[in-house]
DNA sequence: CGGTCTGTTGACACTAGTCAAGTGTCGTGG
DNA sequence: CCACGACACTTGACTAGTGTCAACAGACCG
């Protein structure tokens, strides 16, 4: 199931300095301190929970690899996926405010990532400012998506919703690969799909169809290429919430 | 439509600080910081948009009195309300990591706000770092509250999501106020209350009905009393997110 | 080889949307 | 004081988009 290993990771470049570092030039003090979270990695396989629902004091996460997401599971069966976590996203900052996790962490596919406790934010919040206005960002801008999901559900059809949720994953995997990627490789099942857009699998399966025989979209496995991003980008009026990150209220270095 | 004013707010118990108080003590630094956020006051009546949606470096805004909620529309019309604000509500977190505003703040009702820029935050996170916890803390509040949003519109039936919104308010309501309250003063319309959750204003208006004959609810003008609170927590596995907020990991004062 | 899981497709049901008519309330202006 | 329009809400008839159910195909694995 999990396995946990104390290789030294300064030998590759930290998956959550890269990321962290696309929006901000960190100090000796700031990598030092992000040094400190990643110290410990977790593997996990395709459908561990990495985490479950109503975990006391639940730990915070930074994706090394793979594909996570937080899930809710109804007494009656139904479950929505409220977010999907990609390689340089911390996972966890919606839960800090609660005393229990609100949410299942699932491993979508084969995972990697590094576990840290809430404790580990105090010294970032004392000593680096701008740090913590970074994180703070990153949280403000969970909650942006969390909107557009939320519009995603509450608007569209169910066409519209699919190809919002390809957009959405496109554009957050062109943040830290290539940034005119067309290709995702997508470890999640169209139930899976389905759960966090609101719509059963069968409707998944019809809308994937209906989008690749529109000229959309072309599948081969689970590999999924966007053939005219642009004008999906229009038919569902995405807003790419990950291209840019507001520093200019951040206190001075 | 607005009115700005300068007149000093010591004389009044602040709503911010009542609000922040509630969770975590604050000290004369603490205080000094808030005071400065609250230092002016722009009033605003119903349907007012108080800011607009792609808004540059959009304010922050502390709310005094009153409700307001953020919203998107679509060029089709269609809208989406993706929060409700209270008196005491820190609006504009879920914006910051962006250049753009991401959605219309409009007056449901008349409504009283203390607009501060975001550079405002800087001092905060330079000298008070439990402040800036409780800040953090916050806008993690507001994502699970997102969260438990997009759980009621992808996984609830009408009736159920009616039923959802009206203990979201409540128990938002009994944070600030009364702790058994069970009556909401509500000065939102039905095809608002739609947009917020998903339905159509004719759909709400049966769901209200539906509710009200099966004993759930009482109407009265805009005021809605809640008759079997614990019962339509349980019908809509509703989670309560305000009454407490973990603050062990907050930096030691 | 059989079992499990994922995805596809078709028939049908049902929830919520759409449309439309009508009521009640409020504010305005004659 | 009443007439009028604007707006919120209610109710019923009908429609349409998804959900539900079921059968089946293909991939994978023990």
């Amino acid at each position: 199931m999990s396995e946990t290993d104390t290789l030294g990771i300064h030998d590759v470049e930290s998956c959550l300095v890269q990321s962290l570092s696309y929006y901000m030039a960190l100090d000796d003090n700031d990598l030092r301190l992000i040094e400190a979270l990643e110290k410990e990695q977790t593997h996990f396989a395709r459908g561990d929970v990495i985490q479950p629902c109503r975990t006391a004091r639940s730990s915070l996460y930074a994706v090394t690899s793979g594909w996570l997401y937080a899930s809710l599971t109804d007494a009656d069966g139904r479950r929505q996926i409220t977010r999907v976590f990609h390689p340089g996203d911390v996972v966890g900052l919606s839960d800090l405010s609660l005393g229990l996790s609100s949410c299942d962490l699932v491993a979508a596919g084969d995972v990697v990532v590094c576990p840290f406790p809430r404790q580990g934010l105090a010294p970032i919040l004392e000593t680096a400012p701008r740090l913590s206005a970074l994180l703070f960002a990153l949280s403000a801008r969970d909650q942006a998506i969390h909107m557009d999901l939320i519009r995603a559900i509450g608007c569209l059809s169910a066409v519209e919703r699919v190809g919002f949720m390809l957009l959405t994953w496109l554009m957050r995997l062109r943040m830290t690969g290539d940034p005119v990627e067309t290709t995702i490789r997508c470890p999640m099942t169209q139930t899976e799909m389905g759960d966090l857009i609101g719509l059963t699998n069968v409707s998944v399966s019809k809308a994937l169809s209906t989008l690749e025989s529109e000229g959309y979209l072309k599948r081969d496995a689970n590999t999924l290429t966007l053939l005219e991003v642009d004008e999906l980008i229009a038919v569902t009026r995405f807003e790419d919430r990950y291209g840019e990150l507001d520093t200019t209220w951040f206190p001075e270095s």
